[in-house]
DNA sequence: CAGGATTTTGCAACAGGTTGCAAAAATCCT
DNA sequence: AGGATTTTTGCAACCTGTTGCAAAATCCTG
């Protein structure tokens, strides 16, 4: 049913090589033919099948785009950004949801099955030998927003999350917090102890430490129960550094359940400022996240990646600001 | 590089077709041969590559995942819960962000080039020919959550919008709002004029007819900006129906910088029923769309329609139900 | 155990392209 | 114009699997 090669090369009264060869790029072909070819092939309605071109050149042009965060509003805003970038990049996404019930190893054989060419990781709460099966097999894979391994020969792009965290303890301080508090997201994202780290640091420069609680996940309900706890165990503190905006948000609604105002009785500062930050409803003050540029290149390196593995690699780290709302008091 | 069915026949000692035939369910293998054969393939790490094997079968399972609603955190939840549905039925999901400035028909014809084996747009709001280039090309489409015009041979799940909009109507009059207005979606989506069709009839029956508003998008902000247009052209307006949940939160929110108290001041009720619609600093009252049914039909549709094209050309209907929260003033 | 029915197996063609190679055509140069 | 180059072209093999068909093997019955 569907046009194919031979039928152009019948039209246009050339051989099967010749079209192939107007529809490869660099390919050498004689102006006339392609003229030819041409026309034949936009007057059947012919379309190269990809699939089958796959075959002999072993590029799909597909990319498992891989995550866990489905809970998170922030990733929607992720994937927007991803599968516009690749879509620029002639790259096409092939989504997988690896959320806790689904098995990792069938997803992984899954899409080795379906040879992709590179795999984006945007997560940094999966399995920590998750990158190196790709990696095993040959398959470049970068790592956005945060990873949970040192998988060596995978790229990394993410902010510096230890500048973040050193950013979170300056900003309290300099708002006279004194009593603070780390609510960091899962325990096992290296995100969370880097941030964690950074913030330690930065408080230490003053002679202070953190208390420190865990969300179990990066969704609202999971900072509810953490703030919720965290009231419970640390009353006095003043302020705390969410280690993620809907984590934030959930939190800040534990603590006004439980009688607090925010910012005059609670601080708080998140992580991503996800559109939602913004919102008159929510005010969240916190350090962005440059998503566009981590996206950006992220796609930028894996790219590089397909064409030269021995390019991938690298670490990409990018600078986040501090976005001012409502959530913290004004300086003292 | 990569284990072909050719480095598995040779160790197992058979031909290839034994082999394939012990991958394919349903073909005719001794239980010796198979044996043998999965015995080598489980030595060897083979994985059958699907794109081959998509030559002669015509089958890819990929399925083209097309909307363009990446502003809206409602399609998160869709993206989660389609992602996982089309994962069980062994069916892999490409997805296509079709937001404005991107091009259609470039879409369209990357979809063809893959060979995707169905589409599941997931949007009301995409051009209204736009299915019909799948359809005219023999390959299935399911509209879920919404048309934008009436395809002949596609698959259609949805609520029934008319009811929705009736639903609306007969809550906020049993409120004893009588001034009421209609803050739809996009203007183009089939979905916003079914819903004021409902409404207006709900309303009819107690002799009202409400006022009218439309906000350009799915979004927050074009929440905002409509129920300024709208608190300014109508201000008599006592509740308003709001075609989505996340245009009822901009909207809210706008009520709110206008001094307006909800829900004494102004009643508000959406549609969608989002998570976020039950975080505390939300409270919405909407109407919930039963997503988990609608995306389990819609995979159920496409899969059928897969299987026999015949079958496809369908449309369900799910009913909606009422969630009260807290923008609706009580009885009275 | 013969003879027919049934199941299993391998061969070879095929799906829709790509590509190395050598022949053919075009171009360049003196 | 004639020969040396360079470019273009088609042939045929190949990429990885699938499948119709006929041959081979196995099973069953009397």
């Amino acid at each position: 049913m569907p046009i194919t090669l031979q039928d152009v090369a019948l039209r246009a009264g050339v051989s099967k090589s010749a079209v192939s060869r107007t529809f490869t790029p660099g390919a050498s072909v004689s102006a006339k033919t392609r003229a030819k070819v041409e026309a034949a092939a936009k007057e059947l309605g012919y379309m190269p099948n990809v699939l089958a071109s796959s075959l002999t050149t072993g590029r799909t042009a597909l990319i498992g785009l891989i995550s866990n965060n489905f809970t998170n509003p922030y990733f929607l805003e992720i994937f927007d950004l991803f599968t516009r970038a690749l879509q620029k990049a002639e790259l096409r996404p092939l989504l997988i949801n690896l959320s806790a019930e689904e098995d990792a190893s069938r997803s992984l054989s899954m899409l080795r099955q379906y040879n992709v060419d590179g795999v984006i990781v945007a997560s940094s709460t999966l399995p920590p030998d998750f990158a190196k099966v790709f990696h095993d097999a040959g398959i470049p894979v970068v790592h956005a927003f945060g990873w949970s391994s040192d998988t060596p020969g995978t790229g990394r792009v993410s902010i510096d999350n230890t500048e973040a965290g050193h950013l979170a303890a300056v900003t309290l301080i300099d708002r006279g917090y004194r009593r603070v508090g780390f609510l960091g997201g899962p325990q096992s994202a290296a995100t969370t102890s880097d941030r964690l780290d950074g913030f330690c640091a930065g408080l230490k420069a003053h002679g202070l430490s953190p208390e420190i609680q865990f969300a179990t996940a990066y969704s609202y309900e999971a900072g509810r129960v953490a703030m919720t706890r965290a009231l419970d165990a640390a009353p006095q503190v003043e302020a705390w550094f969410c280690g993620d905006d809907v984590i934030a948000i959930g939190a800040m609604d534990a603590a006004v359940a439980q009688g607090r105002r925010i910012p005059d009785n609670l601080g708080l500062i998140g992580l991503n400022d996800m559109r939602m930050a913004g919102w008159d409803r929510v005010g969240l003050t916190t350090i962005r996240q440059p998503a566009p540029q981590i996206v950006a290149a992220s796609v930028d390196l894996i790219r590089k990646g397909i064409a030269d593995p021995a390019t991938l690699p690298q670490r990409v780290l990018l600078p986040c600001t501090l976005v001012e709302r409502r959530t913290l008091r004004a300086k003292p």
